[in-house]
RNA sequence: CGGGGUGUGGCGCAGCUUGGUAGCGCACUCGCUUUGGGAGCGAGGGGCCGCAGGUUCAAAUCCUGUCACCCCGACCA
């Protein structure tokens, strides 16, 4: 079938709509791919709805590649599974509930880990039935806070999740290593710029994760990764490299010293640079706020516990702590700031001069940044109000309880493989797989009878791919000034056949080129309006069909142009061989 | 949830300060001309100005309330 513009459903627009921020938003609503409903919510277009179908097409082919076997949830789903884990009150605001007319609850699926767990546990029964993976493409509701970016974050869209179901841990590696071989020809066949990135696995458990995600400046993922190697990791994920240990011999004596008015860092270290201010004792160096050792105070509330629990914090002073790698790392457990009645209940604890005395005279748990080594020497606090310790050495004056990743990586920081430093990048999650372990299958029972009829405990994998979203992520990597540039094999025709004039001969020619196109399989978009060439040429580009032929003025030489949509590039080619051209063209 | 902003034909906007009954561009319809880079001229169709109160002879415009949406952040994956 040639589509032909003359009746394709399609309103290209002129303007950037008013909403929309980044380009893939801008340009999918421009070039009419889709158009928005409600916050987060967008309809597919003709155009749009190929290329999304497309991207389906090619998840499914390599899904099934790994004998992945589809099947189909209802988005709609009863309450009972999700109570059972324990997810219909975690997941929060963020589950789309809703309620029929009897009034049982129900909710719109934002993934589901339960149904897969229950149809295998329904269906499975014998160590003879596994391994096996189950996948489906559907669509998934989230109640997101705040939907942006056009179809990038909306709360539908359509997502590839698989499951592994494994006897054993090494089944549930090679599983792993499957889906993560397949996300890589998924995406290199999208001709995606994508990198992957170890990640914490987050409130789901488990333990081996990686995210896959696409490069892009407008990315709401941040991410870090080494200038000389291909180290790559979600900053909550990155493990700072600890210097060596040092010798605590070599060290001067720790020594108290008197440093009014020094609460922060910044003053602390004006003052023991301020020579003139020192009165007591002129240390003769110079100090920056790395020298130092600040001592957070937090508090952490494991899951189930009523009390909240003091945590102290120990990190260089030139480092702040980052929220998210401070919750990473004390996963599962809630963390909060000490509040003012907390210091008023705790007397030992002086606002500003905290130091690791008191903390471990109290009892406190004392983690520390993992450069904070035996034999370091730091200024920190003296737990006593304007007053500061000097050469406090780590292994000799103090010895923290452990380490913690809570400060924040920033560029330059050496790569923890050790090769280059890292730079700061922003991403687009793609992909995410991750080996979840029995978290699922211990809520429903999930068991096989083994070979000597005993009971063994299913292990699982989750794998997602958001495929309504690399619509835009591929636009977003994929675009001029312009218009759209799709790749070849997620375009939603091969090729857009403009007719550049009106006479008869044209037409005719471009007809019957459109017709011999089609024959050969290639999908022909044919621009057969009565519309001048500039507005055609506009919107050949900005629809962004990778190859745009011209019939036009050449013709009365015998010759049509087709052009590259990326390049720009044009060429003539004679009538007559045009067709086989772009059939070779097209089947690359 | 915190901060900022906006609601006026399908889309993008002006008008609001200083009330007088709605306008521009794009798109759409018709006619003539035009046809290789978003054509020209002419004639049209389409809007209870987010909603509800209030002030006033008169409200898109002023006042009060309310709702919605967008952007940044937090949250979420």
């Amino acid at each position: 079938m040639i589509t032909r513009m003359s009746s394709l459903f399609l309103r290209t627009l002129r303007e950037d709509p008013a909403d929309a921020e980044v380009p893939s938003h801008k340009l999918l609503v421009r070039a009419g791919y889709v158009r928005r409903v409600a916050p987060g919510g967008y309809s597919w277009l003709p155009l749009g709805l190929r290329v999304l179908r497309r991207i389906e097409d090619i998840v499914r082919d390599e899904m099934n590649g790994i004998g992945a076997q589809e099947i189909q949830f209802p988005a709609l789903l009863p309450r009972e599974p999700y109570e059972a884990t324990g997810r219909w009150t975690e997941y929060g605001d963020s589950l789309f509930r809703l309620k029929d007319r009897k009034g049982l609850d129900y909710l719109l699926g934002p993934t589901h880990e339960e149904l897969f767990a229950l149809t295998a546990k329904s269906e499975l029964s014998s160590y003879k039935d596994y391994p096996v993976i189950l996948y489906q493409i559907q669509t998934k509701y989230r109640d997101e806070a705040r939907p942006r970016a056009g179809i990038l974050r909306g709360r539908e869209f359509l997502m590839k999740d698989s499951y592994s179901f494994d006897l054993s841990d090494e089944g549930l590696e090679r599983s792993y290593q499957l889906h993560r071989d397949a996300y890589v020809r998924i995406f290199d066949r999208l001709g995606l710029k994508y990198v992957i990135v170890k990640a914490t696995s987050g409130a789901m458990g488990g333990s081996a994760s990686e995210e896959f995600l696409a490069e892009a400046p407008t990315g709401e993922d941040t991410y870090v990764r080494s200038t000389e190697s291909g180290f790559a990791a979600n900053v909550e994920a990155v493990v700072t490299p600890a210097p060596p240990a040092q010798s605590t011999e070599d060290k001067p004596a720790a020594q108290a010293h008197p440093t009014p008015d020094t609460p922060t860092i910044e003053t602390l270290v004006a003052f023991l640079n301020d020579s003139s201010l020192n009165t007591k004792a002129d240390l003769g160096r110079t100090f920056t706020a790395a020298d130092t050792l600040k001592n957070v105070l937090l508090k952490v509330r494991r899951p189930g516990d009523e009390e909240w629990q003091l945590l102290a914090v120990g990190l260089p002073g030139d480092r702040e702590v980052d929220q998210k790698r401070l919750e990473a790392s004390l996963e599962p457990a809630e963390v909060a700031m000490l509040e003012e009645a907390d210091f008023a209940a705790n007397p030992f604890l002086v606002k500003g001069y905290i130091g690791p005395k008191a903390l471990q005279d109290n009892g406190v748990r004392y983690l520390v940044d993992p450069r904070v080594v035996t034999g370091t020497a730091w200024v920190t606090g003296a737990d006593k109000v304007d007053h500061h310790v000097v050469d406090l050495v780590c292994g000799r004056d103090f010895t923290p309880d452990g380490t913690i990743e809570a400060a924040e990586v920033r560029e330059g920081d050496p790569s923890p493989d050790g090769k280059g430093t890292l730079v700061a990048a922003r991403g687009i999650e793609i992909g995410h797989v991750f080996q979840l372990g029995r978290k699922y299958a211990d809520a429903f029972e999930l068991d096989a009878l083994d070979e000597n009829s005993k009971l063994v405990r299913i292990t699982m994998g989750s794998y997602g791919v958001g495929v309504s979203r690399l619509v835009a992520v591929i636009a977003e990597q994929s675009h001029d000034e312009h218009g759209l540039v799709w790749p070849r094999e997620v375009a939603p025709f091969d090729v857009t056949v403009v007719i550049a004039g009106k006479s008869d001969e044209q037409i005719a020619a471009a007809e019957k080129i459109a017709d011999e196109l089609d024959s050969a399989g290639v999908r022909v978009l044919l621009d057969d309006r009565k519309a001048s060439p500039g507005v055609k040429f506009a919107d050949a580009e900005l629809v962004g069909v990778p190859t745009i032929l011209v019939v036009g003025r050449g013709l009365a030489n015998g010759v049509v142009e087709v052009k590259d949509r990326r390049s720009g590039e044009r060429e003539e080619i004679a009538v007559d061989g045009v067709v086989g051209h772009l059939t070779a063209l097209v089947r690359g």
